[in-house]
DNA sequence: AGTCCTTTAAACAGGT
DNA sequence: TACCTGTTTAAAGGAC
């Protein structure tokens, strides 16, 4: 019953071909190193780290919305914008539909304060979704893929659970661009909601059944995937042509030009990986006091839904740095291969979840280790868990002026570590590998291809994942480096840390086997 | 060139 | 019957 071929095509989707923001794609492989530019992309210091597991808990920590009974709608609070959601629902999870208004016109939620530095009373602020709207405009598809919008559409409901319609009201009242959109956005999102792991229906309780249909809610297990997803939009403080905060606290990071817009489809944004890159920069760009870190994390729970995305500090051209930022992402224990993980394919399963993040480093792919990865499959979780991160400078070289005096040795890398994994932007980093949520599709893999027939063990055999790894690391070495020690270096650090990356790890699945895994973990 | 990923389109089944 | 919901397959296209 294969779909006949779609009649015309052509007028498909305007996404596909003006390479929207909204549009992540591609995850290609790439080793990712953050720059403004091409050009810059060879200068950035290179850094490794690691994170694990616990570092991921401490990063939802720092998300307020997720810990402290601040919700997003609290974030939207800040904007003004939402005040009531347009979907009511009573503690039963009722929902009462009220009419759409929207919130922004009707705020009830206080407006922040003017003075508040970190919240700013900027009308621009880039957290807020009038901004957002603002930006967007009514006529520009927001740069949230689906998978945000529904997992913001949920977040936003008093019970967390939206039934369809009142996802399709949220996205629609929010983004008013699907107004006026081809109707196959809907189409979407239910596609949405059927593949993507992060979404999960709520069984519902014949007793208070709303009519037809289900409730659908956030699965617990893929949220962070979610939120990282979310981390990655092109609302962030310093993205060009979006308003800048004003009062921030004069930082180093303060002294770079805006890089170019970082949301996840930017193309700079992909190259670095984001994440990782946007971390580990920003790491050493803070000054040494988590401070400023907090204050971003504040700054991020307050947004909620606008995730904080940075533009990367640029390393002034001239540093001979690399950035490795694959393995920061990768080596999370949830994203790392299962092949390098000793468990092998057993866990394929639980991968998928589309990715929000995705990840240029797909290394472990989403449908890897995804979000869930329940299969705590580390080795290095053992001897890491506590701060989890370890960044490791690796050598910069000695020919360009450093412009920020960045940290060479490991007690700084291991500061820089353990600030990292204080910092909110550091969730991108998984971004990458693992597929993030996001979308759709999220879990990564999507259910076309013959690609996705292939398990695990289809993926690059070990040693070939190791030597591309190995690649990688040369590949992110200083451009005129070819300095075997430095490639030394970087091996043995990496091996310090019980560090593998895992590269093209993806298990790509059928949809059917990922719906198949939904299921499964349901039951 | 091949692969990955997201979006879009569409067929279909089941429910209301 | 018409419409909605949910699932699944397929393909377009961008990115790496």
């Amino acid at each position: 019953m294969g779909p006949t071929m779609p009649p015309s095509r052509k007028a498909q989707s305007p996404s596909s071909g003006a390479s929207p923001p909204y549009q992540q794609g591609g995850g290609g492989g790439g080793l990712a190193v953050a720059a403004a530019s091409e050009a810059e992309a060879a200068d950035l210091s290179l850094s490794l780290s690691a994170s694990f597991s616990k570092a991921e808990d401490e990063e939802l920590t720092s998300l307020s919305w997720l810990h402290e009974g601040t919700d997003l709608l609290s974030s939207f609070s800040h904007s003004g914008l939402r005040s009531v959601s347009p979907l009511q629902q009573d503690a039963d999870g009722q929902h009462h539909h009220h009419h759409h208004h929207h919130a922004s016109r009707s705020p009830s939620s206080p407006s922040p304060s003017p003075d508040d530095p970190l919240l700013g009373g900027d009308a621009h602020s880039p957290y807020d979704l009038a901004s957002a709207a603002a930006m967007t405009g009514a006529t520009r598809k927001p740069p949230y893929s689906f998978s945000c919008l529904i997992f913001m559409a949920i977040e936003d409901a008093p019970n967390k659970r939206l039934p369809v319609k009142d996802i399709y009201g949220w996205i629609l009242e929010h983004f008013p661009y699907f107004a006026s959109a081809p109707t196959g956005w809907k189409n979407s999102v239910r596609h949405n909601l059927s593949l993507n792991k992060c979404f999960k229906k709520v069984d519902k309780d014949r007793s208070q059944s709303i009519g037809k249909g289900s409730l659908w809610s956030i699965d617990p297990e893929y949220r962070h995937n979610l939120i990282q997803a979310l981390k990655k939009t092109p609302y962030h403080p310093y993205s060009p042509g979006l308003a800048t905060p004003s009062t921030s606290p004069p930082t180093l990071t303060q002294t770079y030009q805006p890089s170019p817009p970082l949301w996840s489809g930017s193309p700079l944004f992909r190259k670095n990986g984001g994440v990782l890159l946007q971390g580990t920069i920003f790491a050493f760009l803070e000054p040494p006091s988590p401070r400023s870190v907090i204050q971003n994390g504040a700054r991020v729970r307050n947004q909620g839904l606008f995730p904080v995305i940075r533009p990367l500090p640029v390393s002034p051209v001239g540093s001979r740095t690399t950035t490795i930022r694959s393995v920061n992402f990768d080596l999370r224990p949830e994203t790392i291969s299962t092949t390098d993980c000793q468990s092998g394919d057993e866990d394929a399963q639980d991968d998928h979840t589309y990715s929000t993040a995705k990840s240029p480093s797909r290394s472990c792919s989403s449908s890897q280790g995804g979000p869930d990865s329940s299969p705590r499959c580390s080795p290095l979780e053992d001897d890491f868990n506590d701060d989890d991160i370890i960044a490791v400078e690796i050598g910069a070289e000695e020919v360009k002026p450093e412009p920020r005096e960045i940290p060479l040795d490991l007690h700084v890398a291991a500061a820089t570590a353990t600030f990292l994994t204080q910092q909110p932007l550091r969730a991108q980093r998984r971004g990458s590998g693992a597929g993030a949520v996001a979308g759709s599709t999220a879990g990564g893999s999507l259910p076309w291809t013959k690609n996705r027939l292939r398990g695990v063990s289809d993926t690059l055999p070990l040693k070939k994942r190791r030597a591309a790894t190995a690649a990688v690391m040369v590949a992110a070495m200083p451009v005129e480096s070819d300095d075997e020690e430095m490639k030394e270096a970087a091996g043995s650090l990496l091996h310090l840390a019980g560090v593998r990356a895992c590269l093209n790890n993806i298990t790509n699945r059928t949809a059917k086997g990922q719906k198949e895994q939904k299921e499964t973990l349901r039951n």
